[in-house]
DNA sequence: TGATCTCCGATCAATAAGGTCGGACTAAGA
DNA sequence: TCTTAGTCCGACCTTATTGATCGGAGATCA
């Protein structure tokens, strides 16, 4: 439940590889290939191959072409946000069905519907957490985010 | 993506109107039965008892057979979780498939895995907001939950 | 200019979710 | 007490999404 894809998964581990290499040599132009990514972490080629096609489509990193080629950050790691990277894999990410509904289509249950409302909030507060979070915060393994309610405190599961 | 899944919504959904029912009333006695929260909602009915029975099962909520049966909560609404409403349902939840490894099995990445730790936190931020959610809290439609982020404030989309 | 290495788009299989059906039980009413 | 109607309960099938794969097009270096 709540689990990211596999191919998410994949688009993570590649994007932080790549930023590490770039941020480890300080030469930007160094290219990774997609071969190297999926020995390193035991990724099926052909799959990662796909997500970084992906992530190049939308402009998260740069592809170059032919024999020395792979892919580049296209922006520095502070600047790509872990929500740009799932929304780039898996579309824009809602909690609800009718987080972006567009006129026309809408649940079955709309009309009568008592927690669109309260599921609204909460998939806010995802996204806010995911956005804030970046491709450099993951690189450190500092301690990034904290969390506030202000009601039901302390309920023991 | 991060959606909830349809059984889980119907969960929310007929808790949400169970918890109503009796508050309104102020009788917890009353018992609401399969039929009236599927019509009310345009849920499948059958879809529906298979998720109450679940939760029936995970003592959310108590069941009544019989003529005149239905269901009731188990406990008070200000008791009951939203992570544990969708944790009766799709069982625990967790952001990555290496949150619960048992001993023995584990992914093919987890040795070189550069994203393992920081994705727990996310995983651990994103369990409080929705542990520290009630179905109380559901219910008023009031303003719950604020997030601050120590780093990466403000990144554009 | 040739060959090799890369990225790229379309296609197929596996898994999980969504939905459905019939049986067993309980409790109320005659 | 017996009947009967209404409920919960468990197993089954269908559909959609994800995971994985194959062959082709383009580009670069020798």
């Amino acid at each position: 439940m709540l689990k990211f894809s596999k191919k998410a998964d994949y688009a993570l581990m590649a994007l932080q590889h790549i930023a590490a290499v770039q941020v480890g040599d300080g030469a930007p132009g160094r290219v990774v290939n997609t071969k190297e990514i999926a020995e390193e972490y035991n990724i099926p080629l052909e799959l990662l191959a796909k997500v970084l096609q992906t992530l190049a489509k939308n402009a998260l990193i740069e592809s170059h072409n032919g024999p020395k080629g792979g892919y580049v950050l296209a922006r520095r790691a502070r600047q790509i946000t872990i929500a740009q990277i799932l929304e780039s894999i898996e579309g824009p990410l809602g909690i609800t069905d009718c987080s972006h509904e567009k006129d026309g289509e809408f649940c079955m249950q709309r009309e009568h519907c008592n927690i669109r409302t309260p599921l609204l909030k909460v998939q806010d507060s995802v996204y806010q957490l995911l956005n804030n979070m970046t491709l450099q915060d993951m690189m450190g393994g500092t301690p990034l985010i904290m969390i506030q309610s202000s009601t039901a405190q302390g309920v023991e599961r």
